[in-house]
DNA sequence: AACAAGTGTTCGTATAGCGAACATTCGGAA
DNA sequence: TTCCGAATGTTCGCTATACGAACACTTGTT
């Protein structure tokens, strides 16, 4: 179905840095012809999804209401949310929520602390690289051993984010093999130089991982060392605490 | 263009109640043939938005992108996150911010507090009646007039949530006409009884309205009147903040 | 076991959507 | 200012796309 594709592209093409684009702008970021762009354009302004001054084209508030219908039909938010509040709370740092899509981690849930960790700001919505990252380690551990496999094996899609960032695709399996044996992982400047983060798995009834929850914090604050002493119990109850309310049975 | 129109709709299918649907409930829902909702389904598969296990079909984290568009084509998020982070932590209350769609509010970014507020848990995208917020009543009164006007008209959508809720035209008018003198505007179980929040608007260099930003809290916790003492001078105080960093320069 | 009610799939046809061709606007240069 | 060129935006006839009636198949009920 070209056209519903096509559409897709449309939202998609609009960004932090082009907020309102015009109909060739649109075009030719999207692949498709002006005339192709000016029809779905104008279709997506009737639904309401997108806003022209009859010059140049946005996308309005509804789009939202896209991703909205997976967060809700996810479920898991309304349960993992205060639990992260109050984990968030009792360790002084943010806390986040993410699930798994191709070779990225995408941020279902989170609670922002006061200090701010990355130089990029995080929102629900946001994705990052599976491979450095602690939730992405996690829910790598997860996966199925087939899955794993194709993941690993285009190892293009390692990039190097800091100079720590393990990048060779052996080196990996080993590392989520040993999260997946302890049932935690740690990163520590892998993404991004001074970020330290650990992640725990939350797991559906099933016992299958259907998300990760982290801690973040900064190495001006938080070694490693008392990563795992002071962050990490807290961390794995309150993971473990929204597993049972999945209705999963061993933590 | 039909299939675009149509294939949105199926997204928008899915929800809390309905995390995974067969094609023919698909079909139903969005009121399509079965034959278009197959094809519609087969293409969000293939493009990623879907997933199917041959009988079921569900919704992948891919479609938060198309939501996630919208978000950072905002902008506003990131300026508005640390401010509000830092909001919430003086005033222990949860702290939103949300921009008009239609007769709602949308939720753009959160910080929730360690207290529960609401029956419903609220996350980004969740969308809210406009008349009965104190964040809907703050971008009604920052709207064009006519504008305005045209919301006031179709009384039809001013629903009754609890028994305080104004949802006479004429009431509401002055209301929003008093917001805009004040320039902020309280809401007191209108929307949910208990619930007690406030709003004050986030403009841009051009002095338009284009977000609202509030603290809700409890009557449990906190009365109108020290609400209005203690909540609003912060609130006032980090809503101009980001005006000021969007280009607006009277607070 | 036979039926009924519902679900998923196929296929010829109509029409929705395609892009080449046509207007129109915009921004320099003289 | 006026002209020109290069871009943008719009139209329209043809074709491939997407439509739904008709066909299979599955499921649960008598």
């Amino acid at each position: 179905m070209r056209s519903l594709a096509r559409g897709l592209a449309v939202i998609e093409t609009f960004d932090r840095d082009h907020p309102s684009l015009s109909l060739a702008e649109v075009a030719r970021r999207a692949g498709v012809s002006r005339a192709t762009a000016r029809r779905l354009l104008h279709t997506l302004v009737e639904l309401g999804y997108a806003a022209t001054d009859g010059k140049r084209f946005s996308l309005r508030a509804k789009v939202m209401s896209l991703g909205y219908s997976y967060m809700s039909s996810l479920g898991l938010i309304e349960i993992a949310q205060p639990v992260m509040s109050d984990l968030a709370a009792e360790v002084h740092e943010s806390c986040s929520a993410s699930v798994m899509d191709g070779h990225d981690v995408v941020y279902v849930a989170r609670v922002p602390s006061k200090q701010r960790i990355m130089s990029i700001s995080l929102t629900v919505g946001t994705r990052l690289p599976a491979h450095c990252t602690s939730m992405g380690r996690v829910l790598l551990a997860g996966l199925p051993p087939a899955a794993l496999d194709g993941f690993l094996a285009d190892g293009a899609t390692l990039s190097r984010a800091t100079d720590r960032t393990v990048v060779d695709p052996g080196q990996l399996r080993e590392i989520v093999r040993r999260t997946a044996e302890q049932g935690w992982a740690m990163v520590d400047g892998e993404l991004e130089l001074g970020l330290i983060s650990l992640a725990a798995p939350i797991r559906d009834g099933a016992g299958r991982v259907v998300a990760a929850l982290n801690i973040s914090s900064h190495t001006s604050r938080t070694s490693a060392r008392t990563a795992e002493r002071d962050l990490l119990p807290p961390l794995l109850r309150a993971a473990q605490a929204i597993s049972r309310s999945l209705g999963h049975e061993r933590a």
